[in-house]
DNA sequence: ACCTGAACACCGTTCAAGT
DNA sequence: ACCTGAACACCGTTCAAGT
């Protein structure tokens, strides 16, 4: 692979485990997660890609590196400023399940990789986890009710994770089709009137039709288990 | 791969759409969807690999085949009987929702088929929109809001479905780390005790971890949209 | 301990040849 | 139109050899 360098092992070592992350994060911008190969990835690295076994196991453990680095993107700022007391918790919740969603709906294919890893395998998504069962202690929920209320809110980001990269037409039906959907095809005609004056020329999304569901989703779900702050605006609807 | 067979033509088709449809799933329930490759259909079939290229494009196509019948296990008889006006729509969404998710939980890995792929690709599902569309519309839900909470409902039960395939463990965070974790060991182990007591030996879900959330969310969701219905008992908690 | 380089058992997919 | 069978360009992973 190498031509430059013997065999052996080298003075200092060329491979971490940072180092694999950022390489494959380098990947996954330019190229997509399709082309997220052990060969690519050693090859970024300037190694051979048996090299990357000396320092993860397989593909799936280099997978939660990636998620570690990119969990480190989310944006908990809002979390901190709740626990000072200097935004509603409601908003710091808003904003964060916001940028968590923007960023998985990116990296969509690591959904299913945090949904069936153990949390303790990537500690900066450790970090956020107790950050966010600080914060609902705070709030006054219920001991036994945090982690329920997070998995909750999870759950649905990680669908709207994949929501936000659906195709736009992906409710759009041909005319030809030998069944008829007058529901489908009137509710979709009148959905798409109304977006169409405001939302989709801003379109906030990559997909301009999953704003409105997210939205109004994440705010039911956080009325339901937090208390309503008075002098608040209710969430436009 | 079948030493009995002459090449050329068959008289009559060995391959239909349905039959690869069938012989997916039934790998797919047997061995999982890792050993699910165009070679090991092609033997569940009795035909060579590239036989399957004369009636699907490339294994996505194919998903999307299996994507279908997937669709149709899901227990929508309880959306007809609301439009009877047999239950409550409330009701009969719940138990909809309740079975998409518990078969999408068994075949978690086409989630990300269907999100990214045009409905109008899988028949059967256009059929479970347009009865979705029917209903609300029947609830009274206005024409531009069906489609935005059907998404809604779809993202949040998608998400579920892969926490319902997580780990029990998976948030359980080892004594010996490094870092200090008060927050999120305490609530796990508030929830973990509430648990023992009741849902882990009935465990209705895969993951008994798993049926809160879903329950909560869903209920939160339902209430946000549909208007309540006078006798009905709210959703316990 | 940590690299190279060859090798292995698979993948999905293509395509000429055949009826 | 619809199959066979050989072939192609990859995959992730293993392992002896080397320092």
């Amino acid at each position: 692979m190498n031509f430059l360098r013997a065999k052996g092992r080298p003075s200092k070592a060329l491979v971490t485990r940072e180092k694999i992350a950022e390489a494959a994060l380098k990947i996954i911008d330019k190229q997509g997660y399709e082309k997220l190969t052990m060969a690519r990835i050693a090859r970024e690295m300037g190694v051979g890609p048996s090299a990357l076994y000396n320092h993860v196991e397989n593909k799936h453990e280099l997978l939660i590196l990636v998620e570690d680095a990119v969990m480190a993107q989310v944006d908990a700022s809002l979390l901190d400023a709740a626990l000072a007391g200097e935004v509603s918790v409601r908003y710091a919740l808003e904003v964060w399940a916001r940028s968590y969603r923007d960023v998985f709906a990116r990296h969509y294919p690591l959904v299913e990789v945090i949904a069936s890893t153990p949390v303790s395998g990537a500690p900066r998504a450790v970090k956020m986890y107790e950050k966010l069962a600080e914060v609902l202690a705070f709030a006054g929920v219920e001991s036994a009710q945090i982690l329920p209320r997070i998995i909750m809110l999870e759950s649905f980001i990680y669908g709207s994770a994949f929501d936000a990269n659906a195709p736009q037409e992906i409710f759009e039906i041909p005319e030809d089709g030998d069944v008829e959907v007058p529901y489908l095809r009137s509710a979709r005609a009148a959905w798409l009137e109304k977006l169409s004056a405001a939302a989709i020329k801003e379109h906030k999304a990559a997909n301009p039709f999953a704003e409105d569901p997210f939205q109004t989703g994440l705010a039911a779900l956080l009325a339901d288990f937090l208390p309503a702050v008075p002098g608040e605006q209710p969430p436009s609807k």
